[in-house]
DNA sequence: CTTATATGTAATATATACTTGACATAATGT
DNA sequence: ACATTATGTCAAGTATATATTACATATAAG
């Protein structure tokens, strides 16, 4: 029943790579900032075609950005 | 200016594991019968999200799955 | 010949990704 | 004080993914 959640790396990745600016990394993605912020917030995640070519202005692969984790992070020490 | 494209195994997948049916992927995936017979047959790429959940049915990494490749196979042996 | 199972197609409807445009703010530089 | 650059937000519209329903076909089994 574990619920999941797609997460990205893209802010630290921008910053790595030749501090890319948002506007840049859209236009290399051939999406608009909008975009780019949208999913950088993770207010939604993307099409498969655009984590691809996200992945590609990076030059790493899709894993590198993108992850599909489940929804924990909260209780590993609470649990009594 | 290359043209890329998404490509997918899932047909290939599917008779490797178990024989497993359009509509039991679909299940495991927790999408309808529909979306996995567009997304086999490439009338749509689906959401990054779904092709994490696709992946995680057969139980490979994303990429297993699905590609991003240049739109070739066609001109590799007509070039004079 | 019928029944069941797997696959395919098509129409309409809903949800979500993505665009466009406008405005706000903080930081930096002149 | 003004201009520029990077980031963020909000609203309305367009495009695409996904759901729903219904029907068609092929295959294998009885």
């Amino acid at each position: 029943m574990e619920k999941y959640t797609v997460r990205n790396k893209i802010r630290k990745l921008r910053f790595q790579n030749n501090e890319m600016t948002q506007e840049q990394l859209a236009e290399k993605a051939g999406v608009t900032r909008q975009t780019i912020i949208a999913i950088e917030s993770a207010k939604y995640s993307p099409s498969l075609e655009l984590a691809f070519r996200i992945a590609l202005a990076f030059g790493v692969p899709l894993g590198d950005v993108f992850s599909y984790d489940p929804e924990d992070e909260s209780n590993q020490i609470i649990n009594k």
